[in-house]
DNA sequence: TCGGTTAGGTGACATTGTCACTGACGATCC
DNA sequence: GGATCGTCAGTGACAATGTCACCTAACCGA
């Protein structure tokens, strides 16, 4: 394929010296993979550095049980943190990272990792930040599924997927996953959002038909 | 107050050369606390790092509505990255760190701490394990929270919080603050343990009387 | 010992999670 | 077309947890 210069994509690297990131374009390597792919999980840690180059990757974590639930969302630009974080800690976990569209990956081996963020501050500083961003994620996690209501996090949810369109693709149990709550209260819960006309649903497709009525309730937090 | 040789006491210290380890000593500040001092807040950023030298710090996050859970823990020899994490990212958030016993903390300057991380892999790296650590407690607590059963999470903490001795010292309030819930939720399911003759309670003080019981509860997730 | 403060108890009810089952829709094959 | 199968969604009963209002008991300092 063609070599892209991929250095001028990240924060940490955009600023570094011609040289320096010519080196790096040599060192590291670039992956392609599918949407749907697992990028990493409990069977599967990398111990390299992954860049996200183009797409977009969710991380989740699945109960004993085999329930679901998001943590967050690695978009073009960020690095994916939490698998070093796995490198390192010894203990069990899982979570898995999850390609949601096709996506392009920088691989950044170890050892070229290790000299970046000891020679080059911006580099360092781009890995602090990125784990900095996730330990606020996972804090906002917390904070939702402790204290929040389903029906406040169903409403943000669907508006951030929702996005420019209207429309959300995706089935009830899809959304479950997203709160890390059961489908049968995602139906309650859409259902109500229906007969208050706040919503559409067809099979696998939900219509927002009100986003100030769904924004009315997502910040009646 | 005398001179304490702290770089010993951490591993991202210990291990580096004497004249190193004499500048540190130099350029950061030993800073005591009292027992129930905050020691950072959404008020209270610390613009420095902070190392724990001896003592405890208990991390919790506080909802709107004030229900709090406690997201981790700080013992001596580990640093407290949450609050360069707070440094970094502009998001608000609501964690703090609260002192639970009398505490020795090292206040490192962010210069003294850019050079010492871009000279000293030994040092870079125990940040990162830090980073790391606060990671994957906070998986552990999101999954807890989103996926455990209350009665299961109440008989670890029990265990943990009791320790050695058979003893917790703490109300209704205290351990439903532990892990986010309502304190009436806590007394119910104490009240259910007490009849299955797991525990004692009197006034801010259970005595835990079977171990072994409250383990088979713990492990039954 | 009085009075106030804090810890804990209780019942009614709301919200959320679980379970078992049903029907509805879409694709495919004959 | 119609039979069949898998996925998606709807539902009612019940369990677990959270909320609210209010109460009692224990402790503590004046």
């Amino acid at each position: 394929m063609t070599i892209l210069d991929w250095t001028e994509r990240f924060k940490g690297t955009a600023a570094l010296p011609k040289d320096v990131r010519e080196r790096l374009n040599k060192s590291a390597r670039i992956t392609h993979l599918k949407k749907g792919d697992q990028v990493f999980g409990p069977m599967n840690i990398p111990d390299s550095l992954f860049f996200l180059y183009d797409g977009r990757i969710r991380v989740s974590q699945t109960s004993e049980a085999g329930r679901e639930i998001v943590l967050y969302r690695i978009e073009a630009g960020e690095s994916c943190v939490l698998t070093t974080a796995c490198m390192l800690a010894e203990e069990a976990y899982n979570a898995e990272g999850i390609a949601e569209t096709d996506v392009t990956v920088v691989v950044l081996p170890k050892p070229a990792f290790d000299r970046l963020s000891s020679e080059e501050d911006a580099f360092r500083n781009f890995v602090f930040a990125a784990y900095s961003r996730r330990l606020i994620d996972l804090l906002r996690v917390v904070d939702d599924v402790a204290f929040g209501r389903i029906d406040v996090r169903l409403a943000e949810r669907l508006l951030t997927l929702g996005d420019v369109l209207k429309e959300v693709r995706a089935t009830h149990q899809d959304l479950a996953s997203e709160l890390g709550t059961a489908r049968e209260v995602i139906s309650r819960v859409l259902n109500d959002f229906q007969k208050r006309d706040l919503i559409e649903q067809s099979r696998g497709l939900i219509t927002l038909k009100d986003k100030a009525g769904l924004e009315a309730i997502a910040h009646s937090a």
